[in-house]
RNA sequence: CGCGGGGUGGAGCAGUCUGGUAGCUCGUCGGGCUCAUAACCCGAAGGUCGCGGGUUCAAAUCCCGCCCCCGCUACCA
């Protein structure tokens, strides 16, 4: 069972590519885990308390109810567009996130870990928060140059700093709980400084889930959100699914909320008395210009505005590949075209072109099967799908890139071998229709088997390809062990059909 | 100040944890092919792996020091 979570979003903006990255490489691990014939559960959603949601919707004239069922629609549609499947979508609105966070922080509260504290220090009514007294700038908010005032209110605080050793061990014992290696570096560095409590409720907000013994507060956002991630596994409202589904096989973050999920929510679950997750995989971000996208300086892009143009799965693609999982990532443009034309249009689009157009022009598209393939010419084809197969396993680490580099090993190897057979020449020679015959098919199994290994990163293609080489059932049928190895191409009916990857020609 | 990340042929990156001929994509140059989306295949040039020291038979990789860039404040994955 393997249980994947992406960050529940906030709901104040559309998501841009940044966000779209997470849901994207979560779905593409989850679909190489059912390729393999895991069973899957993979879960995205939106975090839709909070005080930014609250002043989003007041500017509005709106309840925070009314304004974040406006807006989460765009989140499904974003999903739906790139082709991100999930197998639930949970909002922390829904009664049965209420049902989960009120007897787990309740636990957390028996457990004796939870005291009343008291919260004073600068407070910026614009921003309707607090700052430490070293954030302000000259005394003044450091977002509105605004005066602060000094407020004060008693809050519930949670006892983080007992859980900073039995977190370092829990670390020390399971390397992969945290991935890359240098975002583990991190949290332990973090926690080595050691941690203070923190206070996990507010009184002044009411938009959020009351404590179960005190009413007059609401937990504060971290504390209902990351608990989403019991919600979704049925803790309140489907046990037995709990109890196969928890603990969570990973959580998916971008790097910036790293310290919620690998030290604030483990020492959570540690106090309610639960399991941990067994990892948490943070990436970077994606850089545009160098820089981190900002709403303030327009660099925000949108997944919709790179669909248009590349398509959806020239969308999944290029993230998939161009990005490695851990470190920032640039994204541009140009370099967005370059890799679409060289590796989708050239590499792999027209590889499946001139396949199909060989069968459909020398053999009008019925392909006999043959005995085997292990004539000479055929082996470097034969070995590069084994070492496809075997670079898959790349996806469950999340290292989509070199997973798919290797996927593209495959048809690097199928372009040679067509370039050293020359079926071409073959059909030229009626005492050759044999070897031809021999030839197609092998090109065309490398297909099959190219179409079923792209499938994580490029469902929709997968399919069409499927389609195209007349084959029955899907890609993703799997296991992928049995199905994406290398044999005879069965006899069907091929149908070149339309080019997968347009070149893009820059003006 | 401190914490974290990064500095690798023209561009973008991998490799660093687990030292041992420096790898990938694009670009450039030369050749081949003509089934194909001016695509494909083969070959070549191009790097003192930020700087200086150290450990080692051997360092991009481990240790020490230094320089430069980015994040740690906002929108925000």
């Amino acid at each position: 069972m393997k249980y994947l979570t992406t960050p529940i979003y906030y709901p104040n903006d559309r998501p841009h590519i940044g966000t779209a990255y997470t849901t994207l490489v979560t779905d593409a691990v989850a679909r190489y885990w059912r390729l393999v014939g895991e069973d899957v559960f993979a879960v995205t959603g939106v975090d839709e308390y909070g005080l930014k949601i609250a002043r989003a919707a007041a500017d509005r004239g709106l309840t925070p109810q009314e304004w974040v069922d406006g807006i989460v629609g765009t989140f499904q549609e974003a999903w739906t567009l790139l082709d991100l499947d999930y197998d639930d979508f949970i909002r922390t609105t829904e009664d049965r996130h209420k049902a989960t966070v009120q007897p787990v922080l309740q636990r957390m509260y028996d457990n004796g870990d939870v005291y009343l504290g008291h919260y004073e220090g600068p407070y910026c009514v614009a921003c309707e928060a607090y700052y430490a007294d070293d954030e302000l700038v000259d005394g003044m908010c450091p977002v509105h140059g605004r005066p602060v005032e000094i407020h004060a209110e008693d809050n519930w605080f949670f006892r983080w700093s007992r859980y900073t050793e039995p977190l370092l061990a829990h670390i020390e014992a399971h390397p992969d709980f945290i991935v890359p290696v240098e975002r583990r570096n991190e949290v332990v560095g973090f926690l080595s400084q050691g941690v203070a409590d923190i206070s996990m409720s507010r009184a002044s907000l009411d938009w959020g889930i009351p404590l179960p013994w005190d009413e007059s507060q609401v937990a504060y956002v971290w504390f209902d959100a990351l608990i989403n991630y019991l919600s979704a596994a049925g803790f309140s409202d489907d046990p037995d699914r709990f109890a196969r589904q928890w603990p969570a096989s990973v959580h998916v973050v971008g790097k910036d909320i790293l310290r919620f999920h690998a030290a604030l929510w483990p020492a959570m679950l540690m106090s309610a008395g639960l399991e941990l997750p067994e990892q948490i995989a943070a990436h970077g971000w994606l850089l545009v210009g160098g820089a981190k996208m900002s709403k303030s300086n327009a660099t925000q892009i949108f997944p919709d505005q790179l669909v248009e143009t590349f398509g959806v799965d020239g969308y999944r693609y290029h993230f998939l590949r161009d990005v490695s999982f851990g470190p920032d990532g640039n994204f541009s443009w140009e370099g967005m075209v370059e890799l679409y034309n060289s590796d989708l249009a050239n590499d792999f689009g027209n590889l499946v072109n001139r396949t199909l157009n060989l069968a459909e022009r020398f053999r009008d598209g019925q392909v006999p099967a043959v005995a085997d393939h292990d004539a000479a010419e055929e082996r470097p084809l034969v070995a590069a799908a084994a070492e496809a197969l075997q670079a898959m396993d790349l996806f469950g680490g999340f290292r989509t890139r070199q997973a798919l580099e290797g996927v593209w090993r495959l048809f690097g190897a199928a372009n040679a071998f067509i370039e050293a057979t020359e079926p071409w020449h073959l059909a030229k020679d009626p005492e050759q229709a044999g070897r031809l015959d021999e030839v197609l098919n092998a090109a065309l199994e490398a297909l099959r088997v190219g179409a079923i290994l792209t499938s994580p990163a490029m469902p929709g293609t997968a399919e069409t390809l499927w389609s195209a080489l007349g084959l029955p059932g899907s890609p993703t049928d799997g296991p992928l062990a049995s199905t994406a190895v290398f044999g005879v191409f069965p006899a069907s009916t091929v149908t070149k059909g339309g080019v997968l990857f347009p070149r893009i020609e820059e003006e």
